[in-house]
DNA sequence: TAATTCGCTAGACCGA
DNA sequence: TCGGTCTAGCGAA
């Protein structure tokens, strides 16, 4: 028996006979993998006879062929509010026996419910065991069986990672790169330490490697892999690329790809439409599937996802861009060689730094709900909610919601919710504006108003008439619901940290932490509410999801209202937010007296906030008629710090001309109150473009395939183009997004359009780039300053009746 | 195997 | 050729 301490890195389980866990440990004596038999696989039943009985004919009896191992009676709770019950727990000796016979097991007439059948093993098993991935633990093992014998969590530092990052260059002429014919031509490898770039070519830099063929090009880079072994393997889109095809080619060539720390090769399950690839015990991370995650969190905001834009935004280094045709001519020229490698190298190194960035983020996710780098860095919301709320389920011995059929998903779907509220807002430029918002809305509401699936519509009747939402539903105000108890704790924990963190010191190894920390509680607190709507979710309540949001509109409106109560207008709000202009008689300070006084009566832990002080700010009308635009405006402070909401500029399927353009208008009229210089900045552009002298890269708009191109009913611009692009031999993947330019050739726009890089400079329809870009993102500013269409173009009526003689 | 609703706008599409 | 309607995309919260 032997004793060490260990980090846990992954979790897994062989698929033999039997289901056997295997965990694989960081330890100071390096790596190790053991078993853990005595888990097994396992799903609960609830019966409508004595349990004694049920055990007694469902252990006499196979299903499907299949034997029930072992039952034990165990005391569950069926909801979070019953009483615990008799509940039957079956033991399978593999996943594949549980999954064979559990249909059968549910047909019996005595057997009520089947619960928690289909929870991933390995998932499962961190869950019971609650252990928290890349965590520090002590632990007892059998040296020779190599079998875990114990596993205790202490409190110390967790060992550093060990990051290396891969990507592959392919060799394919006029056509996707094919891994059953396409060889890989370069490598290139980067960790803390050195940065190489493998080949079969002479490549006169110092990082270079030459190989004498692709197979040796793979062995060497398996050697190196597993010489170095680093914990974690970052690529970009190694998912469905570079570690498929580096499979892929391996098995052509006659050798092994074998990186996983068991020797095995990496693996590709099924992800929605994509495949995630999993290598064994290190933890492959794909820093595409990172940012694609954060965007959709809202972390970061990306408009294009090639390394390129991404190295420029994210890390604020240029990098260069070979398209898949110049990689051939390189190839075959042997003319830029340096180039391909530098390009290679660039793009393991961004790799690495992206997620090197994002790492602690996704370290404190993973430990909040259990789940391993593997599984958190491609999690969606939902399914990050149910890993916290299974976690709960199984600490509270209450059982986890089956997930619903597909009848039960097509119903929910058909049946929708009245959402937040929208303020019409009152146009024109406005001073002196305070902006007031809600912390954490949703969730302060799911916290002070007890919503939750198990506390609806309770038979109470002082809840009825105390705490019913403007929805109509009514929620227990006698026993604590299980979602606001999970809330909640999550919100006091964040507050918490964030009370620390005032105190700490930026940048410090402790602060960065805790800033992961509250980070990923905010993001998990931040998907409650969406998670009841949807028609997936183990926990799903449209009843629940609808009173959040009934009672959000009577907060915020309410706030409304009293705010012009107290002598200030209310000019905007949405959701969650009141906009007012302080009057000249009152003050800065009345506010925070107004914030004060709403606190006063707001409940529990809901808190109106002082967001901040303009010094002006402008609500356009829509484009057509009267009507005040909603969730479009800008704002001034009083640091001259400008923020643009909804308009064009924010954008990206506009053109950076018109978007550009834009935000020096609304910065003229705000910041310097002269519209006059925004009228004479937007007749410079009309002229610019009108000369020709417009840069392509000015012009390019960007916009995303969203299905399969056939499938367009309607064809846009970027559909034309990017069908024009797919006819000369582009590959235009469904989800990608393409930047194009509405060039002079052509009638309909989409006739004109062409995606960027077939476009030369100069070929670019002026008249369009005027007439549908520049003057739609200004007019409707400038409007509001008395001018109008006319006062931009210089003889504009002119050349329109030329056009026309 | 996918968190929600609200809102604005462009441009194709279609019939008169 | 015109104008209304619909598809599509993106952003706010």
């Amino acid at each position: 028996m032997k004793r060490t301490k260990a980090m846990l890195l992954d979790a897994d389980y062989l698929r033999e006979e039997r289901s056997i866990i295997r965990l694989f440990f960081k330890t100071p004596e390096g790596k190790l993998i053991l078993k853990d038999p005595s888990f097994e696989p396992y799903f609960y039943v609830t019966v409508n006879i004595p349990p004694e009985e049920a055990a007694k004919k469902l252990a006499e009896r196979e299903f499907n062929g299949v034997k029930i191992k072992r039952i034990e009676i165990v005391k569950k709770k069926l909801t979070p509010k019953d009483e615990p019950a008799s509940t039957l727990k079956l033991f399978f000796n593999s996943t594949k026996e549980l999954k064979d016979s559990r249909e059968e097991i549910r047909a019996q007439e005595f057997v009520t419910h089947k619960r928690e059948y289909d929870i991933p093993f390995a998932k499962r098993y961190l869950i019971d065991r609650d252990l928290e991935p890349l965590s520090m633990y002590e632990i007892k093992y059998d040296e020779e069986k190599l079998e875990l014998k114990e596993i205790k969590k202490i409190d110390e530092k967790p060992f550093e990672l060990k990051m290396a990052a891969i990507d592959i260059e392919t060799y394919s002429r006029g056509r996707f790169a094919d891994p059953k014919r396409d060889p890989i031509i370069m490598v290139s490898y980067v960790d803390d330490e050195e940065k190489i770039v493998i080949c079969t070519k002479e490549i006169k830099e110092k990082y270079a490697v030459k190989v004498s063929d692709e197979k040796e090009l793979i062995d060497y880079l398996v050697k190196k892999i597993k010489e170095k072994d680093p914990d974690i393997i970052i690529t970009y889109n190694g998912d469905s690329f570079d570690l498929p095809y580096l499979k892929e080619r391996a098995k052509q060539l006659g050798t092994k790809f074998d990186i996983g720390l068991d020797g095995s090769e990496p693996k590709s399950v099924k992800k929605g439409l994509d495949k995630a690839t999993r290598i064994k015990g290190r933890l492959h991370v794909d820093a595409y599937q990172v940012l694609r995650m954060l965007s959709k969190f809202g972390v970061i905001n990306l408009v294009k996802m090639d390394l390129e834009s991404v190295s420029s935004i994210l890390l604020d280094e240029e990098k260069e861009k070979i398209l898949a045709e110049e990689i051939n001519d390189i190839w075959d020229s042997n003319k830029g060689l340096e180039r391909l490698a530098d390009y290679n190298l660039k793009d393991s190194e961004v790799a690495y730094r992206i997620v090197q960035e994002y790492l602690p983020l996704f370290i404190e996710l993973g430990k909040l709900v259990h789940y391993t780098l593997f599984d958190v860095s491609r999690g969606s919301s939902s399914q990050l909610v149910e890993a916290l709320l299974m976690l709960e389920s199984f600490k509270k011995d209450i059982l986890v919601p089956n997930k619903p059929s597909e009848e039960d998903v097509k119903a929910r779907l058909m049946q929708s919710y009245q959402g937040g509220f929208v303020y019409e807002p009152l146009p024109g430029l406005h001073e002196n504006i305070a902006v007031l918002d809600f912390t954490s809305l949703h969730p302060t509401i799911i916290i002070s108003h007890n919503i939750s699936p198990d506390t609806v519509n309770c038979e109470h009747k002082e809840c009825k008439e105390k705490n019913s939402s403007p929805a109509k539903h009514w929620f227990c105000t006698k026993r604590k619901g299980f979602l606001p108890a999970v809330v909640e704790k999550l919100f006091k924990e964040r507050v918490a940290l964030k009370r620390k963190l005032k105190e700490l010191k930026k940048g410090t190894h402790e602060y960065n932490l805790l800033y992961a920390r509250q980070h990923s509680l905010k993001i998990i607190l931040n998907s409650f509410y969406g998670t009841l709507g949807y028609a997936r979710f183990r926990w799903y309540s449209r009843e629940c999801a609808s009173a959040v949001t009934a009672w959000s509109r009577e907060y915020v409106q309410m706030v409304a209202r009293e705010a012009e109560k107290a002598g200030f207008t209310t000019i905007y709000g949405d959701t969650d937010s009141a906009f007012i202009k302080i009057p000249p008689n009152k003050t800065q300070d009345d506010v925070k007296k107004f914030v004060e006084r709403i606190n006063s009566i707001l409940p529990g832990v809901m808190n109106l906030e002082l967001e901040g002080f303009y010094k002006r700010g402008i609500f356009v009308t829509k484009k057509t008629g009267e009507q005040a635009a909603k969730k479009r405006y800008a704002l001034i402070d009083y640091n001259d710090n400008l923020k643009i909401v909804g308009f064009e500029y924010v954008r990206r399927d506009w053109a950076p001309i018109a978007k550009e353009t834009q935000r020096k208008v609304i910065e003229a009229v705000l910041k310097e109150g002269k519209p006059e210089k925004a009228i004479e900045i937007v007749k410079q552009k009309i002229k610019e473009l009108r000369e020709g002298k417009t840069k392509k890269e000015e012009l390019i708009i960007y916009s995303q395939i969203k299905k399969p191109i056939e499938e367009y009913e309607s064809v846009g611009p970027h559909v034309a183009a990017a069908k024009k692009a797919i006819k000369r031999g582009k590959v235009i993947e469904e989800g990608s997004v393409v930047g194009y330019i509405i060039t002079k050739c052509g009638k309909t726009i989409s006739d004109k359009a062409q995606l960027e890089e077939y476009v030369n400079e100069g070929n670019y329809d002026a008249e369009y780039y005027i007439k549908n870009q520049l003057i739609p993102a200004v007019i409707k500013i400038i409007r509001e300053f008395g001018y109008d269409e006319e006062d931009l173009i210089e003889g504009g009526k002119q050349s329109s009746l030329s056009a026309f003689s």
